[in-house]
DNA sequence: CATTAAAAAGAACGAACGTTCATTTAATTA
DNA sequence: TAATTAAATGAACGTTCGTTCTTTTTAATG
């Protein structure tokens, strides 16, 4: 057998991504061979050569295709104007929304740093930085202002970060609780945490 | 050539152990082989199987042991007297100290539960939602007598949690920060998203 | 001191790994 | 329609994997 009827270059190396992320999500990069992932696909293992070079490549399209996905959904929502309190706000409320149906992506964009070489792993850690930048310059400009109240811009900016990070490792699609109400638990807990005074302000 | 001078069964196993830690922690389970550990341990790969039935035993020691001296180590304090404010800044305080020196172990233990067969899985699990119950309990007791004001104990707990563990991921020894700065700080950040109103009340 | 047990070495096992290659067939181009 | 390119198969490459086994040597036991 050979080429096989209806093959498509481009939907072949769209399914290769597909099928590599819940299996690297689930049992980690170094334990998914590459004769699963053709198994997932429907392929034999060969074929996966003619769309990516190396093993290592699919890990790098899965997360470089994330990253900057998140990136774009952030800049789409052009929050330059508005207050850092509206700011926080919105980007909390991204961050979950965004995530939440991404779970597998984030997981492995967090997990398979290790996994990568040294000049892809310097490359999705530029992107991430990028992402904490965004939070770290709107607690900055809170501060600044005098409407957040921070003893510290840096730790403020991880334990935000890290305390929405952790939602993807708890919520259920079935859950009790709705991805809205997730987000306004959020955000309160976020102003709080980073003593904003102007969320009274900025709704009523 | 055989047993080696002063070879000692209980030793040589200890060192397995230490020598896995910041291999897996930095490759990966499935990326560390045997023969990487017996290289860094000094010793054949052959005799590892002296001391550890298989592979997986490795990853099992490693993460039972930081469960269980985590668990050991918070009950050691005797909060139990103490008011919710005073307990979850114990807490806190315990789980930046605790964990700050064992990165490696935390990486570990949130990292490759995915890498246990089924029944070292839901052990493990056991032990982790041991320690989240600390926290929930403390926050639930807090809401309850008043101290706190909390829209929901879960997402209260599953978001003090999430900011913690993200120290370990940019703490470093060198760093701007002291241990206890950090402490400090996530303490304050703690008590606000928690709509905490007795910190002063507990040290003034 | 003789015997047994513990701890190591080192070779070997089959299986699985990532990757390459020659070949075959379908789709595209000239 | 003929030639070329794209996309797949399936076998094979050498390497590494976790594990087992035999053998050797040291330490502990009687």
């Amino acid at each position: 057998m050979a080429r096989t009827v209806g093959a498509d270059g481009q939907k072949t190396a769209q399914r290769i991504l597909e099928q590599s992320l819940p299996l690297i999500a689930k049992l980690g990069y170094s334990a998914v061979s590459m004769r699963m992932i053709a198994g997932a696909v429907g392929v034999n293992v060969g074929a996966l050569y003619n769309h990516f070079p190396n093993k290592q490549q699919i890990l790098v399209r899965l997360m470089t295709d994330h990253m900057n996905a998140l990136l774009a959904g952030w800049h789409e929502l052009k929050t330059d104007h508005l207050t850092p309190a509206q700011r926080i706000e919105q980007f909390v409320r991204f961050h979950i929304a965004f995530n939440i149906p991404r779970s597998e992506d984030v997981f492995i964009s967090f997990m398979e740093l290790r996994s990568l070489e040294p000049e892809n792993h310097k490359m999705i850690e530029d992107l991430r930085s990028q992402y904490e930048n965004i939070v770290a310059s709107i607690i900055r400009d809170g501060s600044d202002a005098g409407q957040f109240n921070v003893a510290d811009t840096h730790v403020a900016t991880m334990s935000v970060l890290g305390s929405l990070i952790g939602v993807n490792t708890w919520y259920r699609e079935t859950g009790r609780l709705s991805k809205s109400k997730i987000q306004d638990y959020y955000v309160e807990m976020t102003f709080r945490a980073l003593g904003a005074n102007t969320k009274e302000d900025a709704n009523v």
